[in-house]
DNA sequence: TCTTGTTTTAAACAAACGTTTAAAATCCTT
DNA sequence: AAGGATTTTAAACGTTTGTTTAAAACAAGA
């Protein structure tokens, strides 16, 4: 009789929560064991070591992390309304992966630091077609003529910080949790005004 | 003779260099040791623990951080000025310190996690006089009226990400770090332009 | 020079680390 | 039920960790 979770797919799901709340210098092989309920041994008998194990726990949050953004450019929406769900679509993505953009951020600035297939991601990016959009809309003058990588900056910035400085912000305003979650709410429309306002001028 | 630095100063810089770079876990006392070029035995001599040693690196750390922000308030500029000049202003003191966000976040994030006097800082901003002049602002129409939580956080989302993530948005684009540093300089006069112009309409 | 207190050293400590081993338990096919 | 492969276990491996020790080196006053 097949057990309703192997136990290869039980250390992989415990990985990910212990590598993604403290990183991989933050936490053992036994802790990640523990947590999955199995014995240590069973985490190299699966995947070989700990660096293996997070490779592929990495891998799969970057593409959690990086798909996440993509998948709203191939609508047929107008720029304008793909940046307003574009910012919706990315706070509730982060609602469920708090800890993925600080997660992300901290293992590509290790020394024995994590790399990424740009290619794969640039290709995603690419065939949606956006890069084409921005261009035209910029040569019509709908959009601000900025760099084509300061778009995604000043949108990640304002999703990802917020999220990334909870706690800190948090002790800063003496806020509880829910009260910072609450003002993260409305701090979306802000960001998602602002963002419209700035790229497209003539939409006031 | 007196030594020109003390060793006690020596492994105060070194644990300085390598926390900020490493975090607490991400190193050990005997690489802080060599790091100073000192016994590692003398870690423990003058700072009695590898975590109180951090607890001090990690204070300073956060004062060099908040009160690096907070000197700008105090100037006899217009708001939209000093929103001008703050910007300017941090985007400066993190090009000395790129890796001084992300230090203190994870620290904060970290389970055993750091925490901050936030009635101090809250004093020294508070003493300023910004948030009188903010309200004030704001009742008379100049600026826009939103939470006075937002404004610190979309500053800070807008100069920190950008430093935070520079690693993985090189690889992303594919860029050297020279190449960044440049987009970065151009991005800060977004940044100011598209803050200003948020949080003071009738600037246009 | 001897004494006292401070600083530095090499060595050792127990505990925890990632990893491996070899035997035990379980599974699946015949 | 027997066999061989697979999975799981407890124990151990050699290192490295943070920390402590005890002796050596040094400084300075009497």
């Amino acid at each position: 009789m097949k057990k309703d979770t192997s136990t290869e797919d039980k250390i992989r799901e415990a990985a990910r929560q212990v590598f993604l709340a403290k990183g991989f210098d933050g936490c053992t092989s036994r802790e990640i064991a523990n947590a999955a309920g199995e014995n240590v041994a069973l985490v190299n008998y699966y995947f070989r070591s700990k660096s293996q194990l997070f490779k592929i726990i990495f891998e799969a949050a970057m593409d959690d992390f990086i798909l996440s953004m993509v998948q709203v450019f191939g609508s047929d929406k107008t720029l304008e309304e793909k940046m307003r769900i574009f910012i919706e679509h990315e706070y509730a993505f982060l609602e469920k992966h708090p800890e993925l953009p600080s997660f992300i951020l901290n293992e590509m600035n290790r020394e024995e630091g994590c790399t990424m297939d740009h290619q794969k991601y640039f290709l995603k990016v690419a065939e949606t077609g956006i890069f084409e959009e921005c261009f035209k809309a910029q040569e019509e003058g709908r959009m601000r003529s900025i760099s084509l990588s300061s778009i995604p900056l000043l949108i990640m910035s304002n999703c990802h910080y917020p999220v990334m400085a909870k706690n800190m912000l948090m002790q800063l305003h003496g806020m509880t949790s829910t009260e910072y979650d609450e003002n993260l709410n409305l701090h979306k429309k802000l960001v998602s005004d602002m963002l419209v306002n700035f790229l497209f001028p003539q939409s006031n």
